[in-house]
DNA sequence: GTCAATGCAAATCGTTTGCATGAAC
DNA sequence: GTTCATGCAAACGATTTGCATTGAC
């Protein structure tokens, strides 16, 4: 798995914060982390429970666990119409993203002279940049041939 | 109002259809053309309350307007971050936001080079564009200065 | 007169919250 | 033992749907 990194991250943010590690937060941490896809909290639910049917966990401690992560900045979400809110791990290069309204898949990219308009642009204003997003929305190539 | 020419597209569509032309599709269509900027379903429905309080247009009427508006392209919608679906009339032009996370005031910027990446993205990945969003999330000058 | 569109209320969907119980410290 | 997190169910807000009525054609 290979994540005992970010698993170590959330022990020492969770600890900062005088709050409680619990196997429920590090399962969904884990599930992001490792799988390279885009999932909103009912997709991280029936993962939950087909890989650890042993557990119980309820979707109001999955919302909980996303809206958490997210806060701490170890997961990271996009959001758009249809499907709801959409979560992935931090373990991936900065990208944006190219997202089909007919059927939800999200394809991936990355454009560096688009980061670097970007970067002059918020110069130019004078604007000191915290993150950006930018989503291309559409149609993907299999919806077009349907 | 000089938004004759767009009531023309829609009642055009609307017999192409052999659907009904009606006064509610038409106010919908015409406070989106008219006023320069993003509103939700809910919004919407506080203008026709407030400017044609002779019409009682009820919530879900504005509902399956916009989404039949949508539908046949006199209006586009995005999503907002929190706010849900937005959306705006067609005779707008595009532009992107940086958006300051302190105040949350929203400055517009449009850069050429930007749109033209967006567009050879979309391309190389026959990717068929229907609009595409980006924000710079930030602290605007006015805050950095506090 | 016919059939689509409307207004209303109920239903639904994704998400959040209140509360008693259980787990971490 | 104290306090936070969880699971459950109820609550919630935004959007949709079912149905009888209204209005466009």
């Amino acid at each position: 798995m290979g994540n005992e990194k970010i698993l170590e991250q959330l022990k020492d943010i969770i600890k900062s914060k005088g709050m409680k590690y619990t196997e429920q937060r590090a399962i969904i941490l884990q599930i992001l982390t490792d799988l390279n896809n885009h999932l909103n909290a009912e997709e991280v639910h029936d993962i939950v429970k087909k890989d650890y049917p042993e557990h119980n966990i309820g979707i109001a401690t999955i919302y909980r666990a996303l809206n958490f992560l997210e806060e701490v900045n170890l997961i990271s979400s996009i959001s758009f119409g249809k499907d709801g809110k959409k979560y992935e791990g931090k373990n991936k290069e900065h990208h944006d993203h190219l997202i089909c309204t007919a059927c939800g898949s999200i394809e991936e990219f990355y454009d560096k002279d688009i980061e670097d308009r970007q970067d002059m642009i918020a110069k130019n204003n004078n604007f000191e940049t915290t993150y950006h997003s930018l989503q291309i929305f559409g149609i993907c190539q299999l919806c077009q041939n349907k």
